[in-house]
DNA sequence: TTAGGGTTAG
């Protein structure tokens, strides 16, 4: 077969049908991004078209849009001519790949050969100048715009609103806008974002308005930026907006759709959600993120779960942002066998080393697993952890009770060159907060001045719960009183503190700091000070709290409702517990607790275990505490038998993983009836670490029934685990004294004056024949 | 040559 000829090809003029044939080429390429373009490069060198810059153009646009920057530029530089379009192209190629600091050295070169800007050469000029905000070069444009009569182009006029107000001149921009001759509904939306990222809503909503009345439509683009304000001004507002933007008949593209459903999922209205999705037929992976994300959001699990599999049978590949919602959800409802499937899921598509992907997998397993290896692997395969991976893994060492490492880490962080930020360093002072770390806190603090990241409210807010937690209140105050503002967080976290280490006053007159401070209460504020009230038996307090509770509707709250039940049992007040306890629509174990609580320490042992009798009725699971005050109601009684029996099967029933308190009060109702090897036997058989108070318990019911030889036991127990304990010493000299051996007890008393004396030497200590060997 | 949507940490 011979090869047909240039003439068949080409026709008569072959050299004007081939410019013909690539120019449509390459136009077709650049519109679609196709590399396949290129190959008429060596052609149109070897044709000798080099010189035609329309080819040459279209050539350097397709290279900078699918070779890179680099190849572009060589490009370029070997173009035997150039013009404006070329210079141009190459400058817009770096602006939109960021590189902004080199497109302006590009527009530099530029000037220096010779060429001469136009419109869209200072239009992305002014993108870079505006990213980088890079005003006195942004204005120099400007003014040569007005010099050139380029003014009123609208494209120019948009990026220059842009300019002044990234630059935070605000009303410069506004005052472009409105000299515009022709302002079209970019420039408008251009001005509205620039009010809405500051927060100015009032303004931004006013100049949606005057765009209507210059009879300038709003369109989609419009109505996706004041969608987003949503966030903040709330779901009335966003419906305001979806109810404008129909009334617009505006179309409903993908992005806008996208926004709405957002708008809806944020307030968990899942169903409008749904009828917006389904308005028209068009999905991609960001819609579909964004329903499920809504899902988790709304608690709804399982929605979220069938909604991406529904999304993986319309075609639609779930990305890196759909994992990490879908793991969020496995988080909340702490399911390690689903978020471990997901895992695999990830490491299937090949997200495994993707950030996004990986925090949200470093966070499920800090949060669903009893151990952090695996959130540690997770760590080691992303490829670039960011600023999240790092904080999320020092909160959970942190939650994990691995202290020390997350502090090792967050320096580790800072080695690695990712800075920290307020939601890390509150994250690390939250880890500070116990008795064995008080210099972290400080050192903490120090550093915390220094980065200036004190003025973010919630570090502040950290700080002040970290050195409450150490009960250095004073510290406390100091740090409120440098904060910038405080809020409603701040004081409930500080007199939250003072509640647990039962300074219940000092916490109540946090109180008068938030009022003369116009801090609103919150439900939390509110059951904590409650709280605080129940602590001190102040029903005066506390009578103003309810009144507080029911005028501010905080009472509907079922914090709100327990503290009040668990103050007025607290204050001997039954009838008002339960009447508390009755407006509530939905009790919950707490409530129980507080009323069953309020009977047994009154000693009305009957109707309190009738009131748990009521409560399984009812359907609430009891918990640990109902478990405890269960027990404590049959010590009280002396119910031995029965309180065993209680032990065993509500354990049993309910799940509840007894703790020493539980072991505790068995203890103590054995020994008080006298079963002292009973009691001893359950020490011995406890599946917990032993602790001194336990032992102080069946020393104390040995001296009841005067036996020595068990309390010697105990003693020498019990000190072997907390040697400068006094109290072993006091019960001890009781027992001697009670089994009429005092010259015992007299010494025993004399051993605990010496050790008080000296509490720091190594000394070898006996009684009643026994040495004991005192560790430091 | 201009503007717009989704995730993850306290």
């Amino acid at each position: 077969m011979s090869r047909p000829t240039l003439k068949a090809v080409f026709g008569e003029n072959p050299s004007s049908r081939f410019r013909d044939i690539c120019s449509r080429i390459l136009v077709f390429c650049n519109s679609r991004s196709l590399r396949d373009g290129i190959c008429v490069h060596s052609p149109v060198i070897k044709l000798g078209f080099e010189d035609d810059l329309y080819l040459s153009n279209n050539l350097l646009c397709l290279y900078s849009k699918c070779r890179g920057l680099e190849q572009a530029r060589q490009f370029f530089d070997e173009m035997p001519h150039r013009d404006v379009v070329s210079w141009t192209g190459l400058l817009s190629a770096y602006v939109k790949s960021g590189n902004h600091q080199k497109a302006l050295q590009f527009l530099y070169s530029m000037l220096m050969s010779g060429q001469t800007p136009n419109e869209y050469t200072l239009s992305s000029v002014l993108r870079s100048c505006c990213a980088l905000e890079e005003f006195d070069l942004g204005s120099c444009i400007h003014t040569y715009i007005v010099k050139n009569g380029m003014e009123s182009n609208p494209i120019l006029g948009s990026n220059l609103i842009d300019l002044y107000s990234k630059c935070g001149y605000r009303e410069e921009a506004c005052n472009i806008l409105m000299h515009m001759e022709n302002s079209d509904a970019i420039a408008w939306t251009t001005m509205i974002s620039s009010f809405l990222e500051e927060r100015k809503w009032n303004l931004a909503l006013h100049l949606y308005l005057r765009m209507v009345e210059a009879k300038v439509p709003p369109n989609e683009f419009t109505f996706v930026k004041l969608l987003a304000a949503s966030r903040f001004l709330g779901l009335k507002y966003g419906m305001l907006i979806h109810a404008h933007l129909t009334m617009w008949g505006t179309q409903l593209s993908l992005i806008l759709k996208t926004a709405l459903v957002h708008m809806y999922s944020r307030f968990h209205k899942m169903e409008d959600a749904i009828k917006v999705f389904s308005l028209t037929p068009d999905c991609d992976a960001f819609l579909w993120t964004t329903i499920i994300s809504g899902f988790v959001q709304s608690s709804k699990v399982r929605e979220a779960i069938e909604a991406f599999l529904l999304m993986e049978v319309s075609g639609v590949t779930a990305n890196n942002f759909t994992y990490s919602s879908l793991l969020t959800a496995c988080s909340s409802i702490l399911s390690l066998e689903l978020g471990q499937q997901l895992h695999s899921r990830v490491i299937l598509v090949g997200l495994d080393e993707d950030v996004s992907a990986g925090n949200a997998l470093i966070d499920m397993y800090m949060k669903c697993s009893c151990t952090v290896e695996n959130a540690f692997q997770v760590f080691r395969c992303i490829y670039s952890p960011n600023v999240i991976s790092w904080t999320t893994l020092i909160a959970g060492l942190a939650a994990h009770n691995h202290i020390r490492e997350s502090f090792q880490f967050f320096l580790e962080m800072q080695k690695a060159g990712v800075e920290p930020n307020s939601f890390t360093l509150s994250s690390i002072l939250g880890a500070c907060g116990t008795a064995e770390y008080p210099t972290h806190a400080m050192q903490l603090h120090g550093f915390i001045v220094k980065s200036k990241a004190d003025h973010d409210i919630s570090v502040g807010n950290a700080l002040v719960d970290a050195y409450a937690g150490l009960e250095l209140f004073d510290d406390a105050w100091g740090v409120i009183s440098t904060m910038d503002h405080r809020d409603t967080i701040t004081y409930t976290t500080l007199a939250t503190r003072m509640n647990h280490a039962g300074h219940h006053g000092m916490a109540l007159k946090v109180i008068r700091h938030m009022v003369k401070e116009d801090v609103v209460m919150d439900e939390f504020s509110l059951a904590c000070f409650l709280s605080a009230s129940a602590g001190m038996n102040e029903m005066i307090s506390g009578r103003q709290l309810h009144c507080c509770s029911v005028k501010s509707g905080l009472g509907r709250w079922i914090s709100v409702s327990n503290a009040l039940i668990d103050l007025y049992a607290k204050c001997q007040c039954m009838k008002d517990a339960h009447k508390a306890f009755e407006e509530m629509p939905e009790p919950n174990t707490v409530s129980w607790n507080g009323l069953i609580g309020g009977l047994v320490s009154r000693g009305n042992i009957s109707p309190a275990f009738s009131m748990f009798e009521d409560m399984r009725l009812s359907g609430v699971k009891p918990d640990s505490v109902t478990l405890l005050l269960v027990l404590s109601a049959c010590s009280h009684g002396g119910l031995v038998d029965l309180g065993l029996e209680y032990f065993h099967s509500v354990k049993e029933a309910y799940g509840i993983a007894p703790e020493l308190l539980h072991y505790n009060c068995l203890v103590n109702l054995l020994g008080q009836a006298g079963r002292l090897d009973e009691a001893r036997d359950m020490i011995e058989n406890m599946p917990l670490k032993q602790y001194a108070m336990i032992y102080k318990t069946l020393l104390s019911a040995c001296r009841v029934h005067k036996n020595v030889p068990l309390g010697e036991e105990m003693a020498r127990k019990g000190m072997e685990l907390d040697p400068f304990d006094h109290t072993f010493y006091l019960l001890l000299a009781k027992l001697y004294d009670a089994s009429g051996k005092s010259d015992l007890g007299d010494g025993t008393l004399q051993m605990m004056r010496d050790l008080r004396s000296f509490p720091r030497l190594n000394q070898r200590v006996s009684f009643a024949g026994e040495k004991f060997n005192m560790q430091m």
